[in-house]
DNA sequence: TATTGATAACTAACCAGTCAGTTATCAAAT
DNA sequence: ATTTGATAACTGACTGGTTAGTTATCAATA
């Protein structure tokens, strides 16, 4: 049997949890964590449900499996790329906010803000671990770009603290909405045109007033 | 028997269904709707399940008159409150947003949001009618500031269907925070200051360089 | 043949929805 | 004022369908 054939047919141990979580993933997104059945999680990831038990302790593992796995690595390539940027704040800035919807919020994973916010409360222990390893990071880098533009004068001086939250509720709710509301909408909302103008307010209220227009 | 004994003890018809969808509303907010039994539903207004069922037909009507009876009520004394202030479009549009704060954002109401966006895809005749007659009316207002602002000059020339979004979601997001990560953070986010912040950043965004200086 | 990945049938618990029975209330009759 | 009968509000035990989690069995590989 060659090697494609394996990958398609063959048992597939080292591959077996990636495709459950992913499964998961979009079934907890799209209906919430209780209203999601074990049968439809194995089903979608084109397996029996005695199979998921084989990787994973009950649902709620599966919960905790689904976001620790899900969103660390691409917050880490995320911290990559961006601690080069050193020189202009203003474009740092954009980087990271563009980056997050790039690399999360147009991805499969936006779905994950949705599931957290809603599930926060019935998993403390999961939603602290988000809170501090996933939330904490992320604001961590827009912040440095914040206080960097403040301290080389090119952004007005704002309590970066609360502006980070200000700043990302745009982005995540711009995620969220593909899976709430989107299919309500007649005339489709265009992401790109949302982050134009959320960018261009943004920076407007940012930049301190007679320093270059923003792009 | 007086009446404070008789309002504690007696049977109460008309005060019920109110009763059960503000204990709904809690639970559903804070679980979600398919973890929330009626069981729990009924303790918390201090009846039977049964009663619950003498009521609403069915775990889905109670659903849809708690996001209909719930939030129209506020909208309307919104839409009511702000027919009047028509000269001074800053003025108008800071009182609209910090409006829905005080009306909505931060009562009880303030959990719909998150509601709404967790069950949207599992209730979407629910979601519809919350798209067009909640969100379209809310929006709707902010428009006409914006556009009244834009018109006289006071504001820069956004685009103003989208900035509606921009402007509504770190309002969304602070509402949100309540139910889902506020027990994460150690030392609590000040709802005022976060306001503060927020106001600061959009009306330096959308105001014409060189206007008066934002309050 | 032994091991391992996978399954499908199974079990036990849970919960939405029901209904036969109970209790509060009130008006009419005494 | 008290009794009584009718009715509407309410209850909680029960049922049936559903689903998380288990296990006996099978088939492929080494």
């Amino acid at each position: 049997m060659n090697a494609e054939a394996r990958a398609r047919f063959s048992r597939r141990k080292e591959a077996r949890p990636q495709e459950l979580t992913t499964a998961a993933l979009s079934l907890f997104v799209e209906r919430g964590f209780a209203a999601t059945k074990l049968d439809d999680v194995a089903a979608r990831a084109g397996v029996s449900k005695g199979t998921l038990y084989l990787y994973f302790d009950s649902k709620e593992a599966l919960f905790t499996a689904v976001i620790r796995e899900g969103i660390v690595p691409a917050l880490e390539q995320g911290e990559a790329l961006f601690q080069c940027h050193g020189d202009d704040p203003e474009r740092l800035l954009r980087e990271i906010l563009l980056g997050w919807w790039e690399l999360i919020g147009a991805t499969d994973l936006g779905g994950i803000p949705k599931l957290m916010m809603a599930e926060a409360q019935n998993f403390p222990e999961v939603a602290k671990f988000y809170f501090d390893e996933v939330m904490g990071r992320g604001r961590e880098l827009v912040r440095r770009a914040l206080r960097l533009g403040i301290e080389r004068g090119t952004f007005r001086s704002v309590n970066d603290e609360l502006i980070v939250n200000v700043l990302m509720a745009p982005l995540i709710h711009l995620a969220t909405w593909r899976y709430s509301f989107a299919c309500c909408e007649p005339k489709r909302m265009d992401p790109r045109a949302y982050l134009d103008a959320y960018l261009d307010l943004v920076f407007h209220g940012l930049l301190v007033a007679g320093a270059k227009e923003p792009r």
